[in-house]
DNA sequence: TCTGGGTAAATTTTT
DNA sequence: TTTACCCAGA
């Protein structure tokens, strides 16, 4: 039943007199209770000695057994125990990287795995690389393990990747082991290209990606407003034989198509398989771990079911209910909490329903939770800049202050007022390659040398706006394919490198370009010694040293190169073309070029991000940002009880963010549309004796008109007619009109579009 | 090619 | 509530 017909029904009847609740409602409906949960008598206990276990350890390993010293003994039962099955349940802040590398020490030192005999699986590149740079710094005196050896320990993805490259049937399934990755911006430049160059009649092109999960999974081919079904289906046929015949595979294959030849044969089968955020994992994933499993082999995964609030991602979330009901597996726990301080995490845990023994704080009571109503965003964001440079002034690192938001476009207008305010803060959120455009042209360059079939990254490299010639679009496609047609070729880049000595001879530099890139192999094999990319290509045509941002191109350019060189050379084995095509491959499934070290980030001031971009993080200072009913919970049109739950475990994950000092904020005045008067009903939950409900400080600037500040921060913008700028969907364009209110842009093939003049998503060019 | 009616969707994001 | 855009008719 849908949220307004159980609204109806609840109104006025049982729950008179009180707040609507849904999630009461729900539950009187007869749906089953939280599936995440484990009743307590299903734990396994820790026992309270374990100092048998030290003295063999303390004998061969002094540093492991100091280590482990630290740790409480639900930490050491997880650490210790040799069960082949075991889920660790690990409470919030309850150190469950600290477990999960120790186990790893653990049985890698004194039981004797090796540790290429280990399956470590997490869901980032960031999680992986700390597990990894944590084991390292074990091996002080000694040599540490080569990336060979740790090659199982990464993320699903790239796991996967290893596994598809060792598979001896993948050449049956038309793919070779150099296959190349498309991230998912690739993706969708690669199903554009179909769409034009095949004339398809595909509708919400650019909800495509909805579109397709949609028919994937529901066979849904309808969308909208649409009344028959359009070329969908067609262009899925297409894009499956394209990706076979050019070897490609998008994120989604990487798994599906490694599930699918390990099904057939299974190739590695570790004696550990360790996971983490197992609560994240989808029934691709769950799969795919199945199929690591052989009969020796450990299986440990860490999670923790109140922080699951992926499932519209596609994270399972009977996930811990199959384990929970077999009775082969072992559950353990971590029950303490580090982080936060007690009153805050208790206000937190109220919103869990969970037993009370669950989650347990081991910090002194510390401040209550702050809930502080603001008229609106704006003087919310003015009673800021006076609190941070408050706190500032008091020793408080930037760093250690985060503002967190329900959604992304709350963020815009604190990002603009703490710049006017001069607040140092920096918005969270991973940013794509294609933001800097001497990457993103290198990246393609160098993929349409080492996979001379990737039609859209030599498209990209010759229709690129800044560096390449031709001008992008169905023409293009037209004329090559016509140009093309009945002759053979060894290769897509060999063919356009033919297409363009012959149609565009003007372009002599990029002819020339095209040929640099189809030797690209042969240099790479044979000039080991001094290699130099950049002048090999002669980049610095390219680079045009007379523009103005040539200075920082060649330095983004030189940067990246020297990290794939530091890559490869690092994990030479033998070939060279294949280890560039790994290099290039990480630096896909990463985003970035910074593959070898972990990505220094440099940068101090504030950090404004949404609450699921700040899982896995901490602050002494979080403040939750506008959480009227209707935000938090998000409404929308069709509500259901598991999306509330995983609302309400968003909002606990937010709040124990928090180390000391935890404030939520709601708007008198709401400037979105499905906000409502009050606090989220949540809230209500938490009884007021671990609550303080306070206003702004009385003496808090005057907030700044909103037309003040949409002039102010346009004096500080750059729009003026006839720049070129670049939209994160629509690609490059020019300014045809710009105004106090808005701005209007001219993008080619997509048309003019028109943009609010204060936070347009454009980026000068 | 342009206009207006009609209807669903709007959010969170890693690889 | 506002936006996007399909689709039918001018």
């Amino acid at each position: 039943m849908s949220l307004k017909g159980l609204h109806r029904k609840f109104k006025n009847t049982e729950f008179e007199g009180t707040e609507f609740d849904p999630i009461a409602a729900f539950e009187s409906e007869g749906i089953p209770e939280n599936p995440h949960h484990i009743p307590m008598n299903r734990f396994s206990e820790p026992s309270n000695d374990y100092s048998q276990y030290f003295e063999k350890i303390e004998s061969t390993h002094t540093k492991l057994a100091r280590a482990l010293k630290k740790l409480n003994d639900y930490q050491l039962q997880a650490v210790f125990s040799n069960d082949k099955k075991v889920l660790l349940s690990a409470m919030v802040g309850s150190g469950k990287t600290t477990v999960l590398t120790h186990k790893i020490l653990y049985i890698h030192f004194i039981k004797g795995v090796p540790l290429s005999q280990m399956a470590v699986l997490t869901f980032t590149n960031k999680a992986a690389r700390e597990i990894k740079e944590r084991i390292l710094s074990f091996y002080e005196n000694s040599t540490p393990p080569d990336n060979n050896e740790l090659r199982y320990f990464g993320t699903f993805h790239s796991i996967a990747r290893q596994l598809l490259k060792e598979h001896p049937n993948l050449e049956k399934l038309g793919f070779t082991s150099t296959f190349s990755i498309m991230d998912q911006e690739a993706k969708e430049d690669f199903l554009q290209r179909l769409i034009l160059s095949h004339e398809l009649d595909v509708k919400y092109r650019n909800k495509l990606d909805k579109r397709l999960k949609l028919y994937r999974n529901e066979k849904q081919i309808l969308y909208g407003n649409m009344k028959k079904p359009d070329d969908l289906d067609q262009l899925l046929k297409l894009s499956r034989e394209e990706k076979q015949a050019n070897n490609l595979m998008d994120f989604d294959d990487l798994i599906s198509v490694a599930n699918w030849l390990l099904n057939q044969q299974k190739t590695f089968l570790p004696n550990w398989i360790i996971v983490d955020e197992f609560q994240d994992c989808n029934n691709e994933q769950l799969e795919f771990i199945r199929y690591l499993n052989g009969i020796q082999t450990h299986f440990f995964a860490v999670g923790d079911p109140n922080q699951s609030i992926y499932a519209w991602r596609g994270s399972t979330s009977k996930i811990f209910k199959n384990y929970i009901e077999d009775s082969s597996c072992k559950i353990m726990r971590l029950p303490f909490n580090y982080r936060t301080s007690g009153q805050i995490l208790n206000a937190a845990s109220c919103l869990l329903q969970e037993d009370e023994n669950a989650l347990q704080a081991t910090r002194s009571e510390g401040k209550k939770l702050i809930i502080r109503n603001h008229f609106d965003d704006h003087q919310e964001a003015y009673y800021y800049v006076q609190k941070f440079k408050e706190l500032y002034g008091k020793g408080a690192a930037w760093e250690e202050i985060a503002i967190l938001f329900r959604t992304r476009q709350q963020i815009t207008i604190f990002e603009s007022i703490f710049q006017l305010e001069g607040i140092p803060c920096e918005v969270v959120s991973k940013t794509s390659l294609r933001e800097q455009i001497a990457l993103f042209w290198l990246q393609k360059l160098l993929l349409s040398g080492l996979h001379p079939n990737d039609m859209d990254s030599i498209l990209q490299v010759f229709t690129s706006s800044d560096f390449g010639c031709l001008n992008a679009g169905k023409r293009l496609l037209t004329t090559f394919n016509k140009f093309t047609e009945g002759k053979k070729f060894e290769s897509k880049l060999e063919a356009f490198s033919y297409f363009l000595s012959v149609k565009h001879k003007k372009h002599n530099q990029h002819i020339e370009l095209s040929q640099k890139l189809l030797g690209l192999p042969d240099y790479l094999c044979s000039k080991k010694e001094n290699q130099d990319l950049y002048n090999y290509l002669s980049l610095d045509v390219f680079l045009k040293p007379t523009s103005i941002n040539y200075q920082e191109y060649v330095s983004d350019i030189k940067i990246a190169l020297k990290e794939l060189d530091h890559y490869t050379s690092k994990n030479y084995f033998g070939d060279w073309l294949e280890i560039y095509q790994a290099a290039m491959s990480q630096v896909n499934l990463e985003g970035h070029f910074q593959i070898n070290n972990g990505i220094q980030k440099i940068s101090n001031g504030v950090r404004l991000l949404t609450i699921h971009a700040a899982k896995g993080l901490e602050f002494d200072y979080v403040f939750l940002s506008g959480a009227n009913s209707g935000i938090i919970p998000l409404e929308r049109k069709k509500a259901s009880h598991d999306h509330l739950k995983e609302e309400k475990r968003l909002l606990f994950v937010a709040l124990t963010r928090a180390r000391n000092h935890m404030e939520i904020s709601w708007h008198t005045q709401s400037n979105a549309w499905n906000a409502q008067d009050g606090p989220s009903y949540f809230l209500n939950s938490i009884p007021s004796s671990l609550i303080e409900k306070l206003s702004p400080s009385v003496d808090a600037p005057i907030p700044k008109h909103e037309e003040e500040i949409k002039i102010e921060s346009k004096a500080s913008l750059k729009w003026q007619i006839g720049t070129k700028v670049k939209h994160p969907k629509y690609g490059t364009g020019e300014i045809i009109s710009a105004n106090t209110q808005d701005v209007i842009c001219d993008f080619g093939k997509f048309g003019e579009k028109s943009f609010a003049s204060a936070w347009a998503p454009l980026v000068k060019v």
